[in-house]
DNA sequence: TAGAGCCTGGACAACGTTGTCAGATGCGCG
DNA sequence: CGCGCATCTGACAACGTTGTCCAGGCTCTA
């Protein structure tokens, strides 16, 4: 067991149910017939299980487990002082090439690897930062989560990442553990709505950039999209295609992204003096039951929607499956690139968002504030593109 | 800057160029016209910056930065001895109600977080784990990354995670920088076929976990689908539907997937008595270039294939766009389901693994290593299901 | 050959926490 | 009033590393 104490519990969350929730194998298309292959699997578990040869090495040899060997072991076996050791592990200058080999030696011999543990405790600095986002899973993120990763390496720091599945305390959990880690910087795609419970964190140092969706209730670093202006565009885009009575589909409200959206709707609508209908707006989860039923509805009806703006990636996918079996053609415009988007019938009009360059510019920010010391928060707003391939083009089928 | 000895950078890889290989952006439909926002952007960089209202609070006050309080601090302010504020955080009993509220006090005025640093200094378990992996951008690697970010939190874990860009040494820093941070456990998509480098670590008492691909020159757990099985139950089912130029389109041979897949379609082969030729198979790298001058040979020349299996999802991806362009009809099934997959004219026929259950498979035996003790390595193989959708089916067409 | 200066190596404290152990305090009871 | 006991508290060492500082030996020069 990992020896984690109750109060150690209480900041990482041992919650009772892991609610992967809305993972893509979700969204995976799980249509068609399945064949399962059956060739000696385990009854229970269904995996198929062989014994490797040999045991693990030293499992019962007299290893100590757990004991490695410090500095001050290779330094008794090198015959040398402490700190000689310390200046070889570290490149530094002052050491006779021949005591350096007899310390490398004698570090290769009982496999030494240095305690950064230690090390970050004596420095003050863990060269470690740490990313809070909704979900790893989601191709949303990836590439974010990727290009934060880049640019942390280029710094030459590792990055700690934490899935918050949209759960503001969780998100709090996550990100205080973090603190608690004393990573040096903090990557936060918020879930909450309140932030001060970071500022002793920040106050006392640790760098923070929000990604995404700005902080609430702090002036902190935040890095996102031009939601409102890319859903206005959108929005837009298919009221010059001759579409009045569009439907948007978005998620819940208390989500800064999905509300800029909404309000971009909006705005695109009075731009082009339409009144907008409440049956034509529904927020929500965007699990795919409750997008579906929201699209079905839209498109019902004596005045259905010829329309339809999608909130998100996920919403996108499932509208395109309701679409897809419609008699109606109905245009679509989808907030978020989606994979393959441009191979379907017909191609799928978005409004795509650079998800990479999010994080990749949060983490510069990031190291800026490390290096620079301090200036001024700022809201850095990324365009985003209209990329039309066929579906936003759709003329309205009454 | 970050404080980064020169052998620390030597650890972490300071390397030159960031070359952030194949993310998704580069499989993202691109085509199609583009409309860019231009709304009050900054010239160079294309964002739109926005100063907050205020400065960062605290920013030129009296308090020093980095310089967090201590329990030391805490103690002193709360007039009682150090090990009582270690108490109190840690939840241990023995404190009298008034007490505890006297020091709880003091840790909220002075905004005391404990150290972790200094606790696993002393107390040898860390509560994290690693993950190095090869892309954390890649599709299929994001549910595999979330599945062991929930075992871990289970176990009151944090998962610190890194992208090999499938190359060894890359891979062989990052385990070993994740060892000096003394991670309780790595689980490793290997990019390398030899992991001697790991023995001391493994020695030290660091649980191993492989995934995807077994780990070179050592034993150890190692979590797989069924690359073999799958790819043979793939091709048979386009020899099944009277296919006898089967075309295989894979990853580079020394990437052990690839290599078993490809053994796989030999097998398919081999059992229903075709002669396979050496045009037929192309290994290599999966950039959309490679793949689709691969796929356009096969399709070329006098005795072109009729179908083609995909040997990963990026390879799918590709020659689904290639097929897209051609005036015959060809068969398709490809390894890794792809998300839309079914709403493509015809749907994707794919051979699917659960990434999500590798990842969660990998890291549930990871904890049982570090709970229970030692057992010998194992193997462990998760089937994959053939899913059918139509371009699997496609008769040849000669 | 002596003194100055440089190079190398090592002793020691400190980082912030936790485990051990002993001391202090309060209480009940003989 | 004194004793034992239970409860609460705090002093101290240890975890493994790095920074400071000093000692000893060497080379070089006068």
């Amino acid at each position: 067991m990992l020896d984690a104490t109750s109060s150690y519990k209480l900041l990482i969350g041992a919650s009772p149910g892991c609610t992967t929730s809305c993972t893509p194998a979700h969204h995976l298309a799980r249509t068609g017939s399945v064949a399962e292959r059956d060739d000696k699997t385990d009854d229970r578990t269904g995996h198929r299980i062989v014994p490797e040869t040999t045991r693990r090495t030293d499992s019962l040899s007299g290893t100590r487990y757990g004991n490695r060997p410090t500095m001050k072991d290779v330094a008794a076996r090198a015959g040398v002082g402490l700190k000689t050791v310390s200046r070889v592990v570290n490149g530094e200058p002052g050491v006779t090439p021949d005591t350096e080999r007899r310390v490398q030696e004698a570090i290769d011999a009982l496999g030494f690897r240095r305690n950064d543990s230690a090390r970050v405790l004596r420095k003050g600095r863990t060269a470690s930062i740490g990313l809070v986002l909704e979900d790893l899973a989601d191709p949303f993120y990836g590439p974010l989560s990727r290009a934060v990763e880049e640019v942390a390496r280029a710094h030459g720091a590792l990055l700690i990442n934490g899935s918050s599945a949209e759960d503001p305390e969780r998100e709090q959990e996550l990100a205080l553990a973090l603190c608690a880690r004393r990573v040096d910087g903090l990557v936060i795609i918020p879930a909450g709505d309140d932030h001060r419970y970071l500022e002793p964190e920040i106050r006392a140092g640790v760098a923070t950039v929000f990604v995404d969706r700005p902080a609430g209730r702090i002036d902190a670093d935040v890095v996102l999209s031009d939601n409102y202006g890319g859903a206005r565009d959108g929005v837009a885009h298919l009221i010059a295609h001759g579409h009045r009575r569009i439907g948007f589909i978005g998620d819940m409200p208390r989500i800064h992204t999905a509300a800029e959206r909404l309000r971009g709707y909006r705005a695109a609508m009075e731009d082009a003096g339409i009144p907008v209908e409440d049956a034509w707006m529904s927020l929500g989860q965007t699990n795919p039951e409750r997008v579906r039923r929201a699209a079905e509805e839209m498109l019902s009806g004596p005045e259905p929607v010829t329309a339809i703006f999608a909130g998100n990636n996920r919403v996108t996918v499932t509208v395109i499956r309701v679409l897809a079996e419609q008699s109606r053609r109905v245009a679509l415009v989808g907030f978020d690139d989606i994979e393959l988007a441009d191979l379907l019938q017909p191609g799928v009009t978005v409004v795509a968002q650079d998800s990479a360059a999010l994080g990749r510019t949060a983490a510069e920010r990031l190291f800026r504030q490390l290096d620079g010391g301090l200036v001024a928060p700022e809201r850095i707003e990324l365009p985003t593109r209209l990329i039309t391939r066929g579906s936003g083009e759709l003329p309205p089928a009454d």
